[in-house]
RNA sequence: GUGGAUGUAGUUCAGUUGGUUAGAACGCUGGAUUGUGGUUCCAGAGGUCGCCGGUUCAAAUCCGGUCUUCCACCCCA
């Protein structure tokens, strides 16, 4: 072999065994979607780059992939952009496509621009790739897949409720044991506000975010890092420290709170929505994390984030509500909250947990052993009709040798071996051999679809 | 983007202070066994030692660069 082939860097290839359980992965939280009442849509791997750029900061318009233009993109730039050599400029100039970051915001996207056809509230799910030029590490990969769920058109708290309905719903199903944390960006912006830091909500919350893993010396730390006041960080501590149970953190921090309007009214919110929870009978366990602050901005209300119990891994599925998302596109008004499913991460702890059903990596169930021509024309009619009852089978499609044959029904688990050869012809029957157990049968056409079945 | 580790057969890994023809296990192919697999035995194929350059009589081994994968940070699913 000369120089061997490679994919880029942070892409995977996904075998068989991986694709049978992914798509069991796939599928389960399809069907849970579509008992809400959730439709697809599918949009483009590549989008504007006017749609995406801007929309995730900074950090995001770095990570985007780009895409060139094409034909002879180079001639077109003007002279002293190309001796600037500065990437940002000539960027715009060669290339006015990038590949998806996320499915929210090309969802954003699709809403404003079919805003005629859609009923609202729309209920949509969304299950592709996207692309990041992020370092690969643990976990994170330079294509990996989301599962959104997102309603837009409803400012209903009922929405989140039912979120977190089918968050339970889909880990009930996987059986994984989860935890489910809750908090609310008008209480983050509330806390700042009471703290006299309004305008350093983003500094704040990403710090209180790092509590749990860096503990609360450092998070003081960072937070006059960037530039809060020892006062305000002296007011936050009483915040930090709040302990009991949902209840109780909500009625204490409501009187410490009190006088910032938008944090009344994230109480409020919270109030109402633990209130759905409490009457839905989830199997989950859900809980207010005020430390809980997700990075990404556009969120103005609920923040959720889903953590899965006895294994250490970041979130398996997070998300929250964006109450102007399509405005940046012209669509004023329109509130949507959603939620999206790690499932590469689903993936890991289902591994780690052995979790995945056994019976899953089983594809085919018979193979008839191909002895030549005049038993392959014997096979191939019985072949059909076991096929026609739904009975995954196939024929070796050469007449090699048997031990060849039967090491390829042994490589790939498959349970069962039917072979026919002169004598069987002649008694007009099929001799099916249990791979496991080894023992053989002479049985008839109809015995052995009723057998398989 | 910053810092650290890594790379030898299809896979997992050995390889001495630089020294002839770079090894093992598993896997693969063939045979023992022309209609019976998973066990066993025998034989065989398979490597520009990640890539480029440098030091040296001599480099898988030392040095520089580059790429890959992994780990931490930033950020995030």
């Amino acid at each position: 072999m000369a120089q061997k082939p490679s994919i880029p860097k942070g892409t995977r290839d996904f075998s068989p065994a991986e694709m049978v359980r992914r798509n069991y992965i796939f599928d389960t939280i399809k069907d849970v979607f579509r008992l809400y009442g959730f439709q697809p849509i599918e949009t483009p791997a590549m989008e504007n780059l006017s749609t995406l750029m801007g929309k995730y900061g900074e950090e995001g318009d770095k990570l985007l992939f780009k895409i060139l233009n094409s034909g002879d993109f180079v001639s077109k730039v003007s002279d002293d952009v190309y001796n600037e050599k500065d990437s940002v400029k000539l960027t715009s100039q060669i290339s006015e496509k990038g590949l998806r970051y996320d499915l929210t915001v090309p969802f954003a996207r699709f809403v404003v621009q079919h805003q005629n056809e859609i009923t609202f509230p729309f209920k949509r799910y969304q299950i592709q790739p996207v692309w990041r030029a992020d370092r690969p590490q643990k976990g994170r990969y330079r294509e990996f897949y989301q599962c959104d769920v997102d309603v837009i058109g409803s400012t209903s708290l009922l929405n989140e409720a039912e979120l977190i309905q089918i968050i339970d719903k889909v880990f009930k199903r996987l059986k994984i044991e989860t935890i489910v944390k809750i908090n609310n960006r008008k209480i983050l912006a509330g806390i700042a506000e009471t703290i006299g830091e309004k305008e350093r909500i983003t500094d704040i919350t990403v710090a209180i975010d790092k509590l749990e893993k860096i503990g609360l010396e450092k998070v003081n730390e960072e937070l006059s890092a960037k530039g809060v006041s020892d006062e305000a960080i002296q007011k936050l501590q009483p915040i930090l420290d709040l302990e009991g149970d949902t209840a109780s953190k909500l009625g204490q921090l409501e009187e410490i709170i009190s006088t910032s309007g938008v944090g009344v009214q994230g109480i409020e919110e919270m109030k109402t929505l633990f209130s759905y929870l409490e009457k839905m009978n989830l199997a989950t366990n859900f809980e207010l994390d005020l430390t809980l602050a997700r990075g990404l901005n556009y969120y103005t209300g609920a923040i959720i984030e889903v953590k899965a119990k006895d294994v250490e891994m970041g979130s398996i599925c997070g998300g929250g509500r964006y109450d102007d998302l399509t405005g940046i596109f012209g669509l004023k008004d329109v509130s949507g909250v959603g939620v999206s499913f790690g499932a590469e991460r689903i993936y890991d702890v289902l591994t780690q947990l052995d979790l995945f059903p056994p019976e899953s990596t089983e594809t085919t169930k018979v193979l008839f052993v191909n002895f030549g021509e005049k038993e392959e024309a014997y096979c191939l009619p019985m072949l059909s009709k076991l096929r026609a009852s739904g009975i995954n089978a196939e024929i070796y499609p050469d007449s090699a040798k048997m031990k060849k044959q039967m090491n390829y029904a042994n490589k790939k688990d498959i349970p069962f071996v039917v072979l026919a050869g002169e004598s069987e012809m002649a008694a007009q029957k099929f001799t099916l051999k249990n791979m496991e157990s080894g023992e053989q049968t002479l049985v008839t056409s109809e015995d052995l679809i009723k057998i398989l079945s």
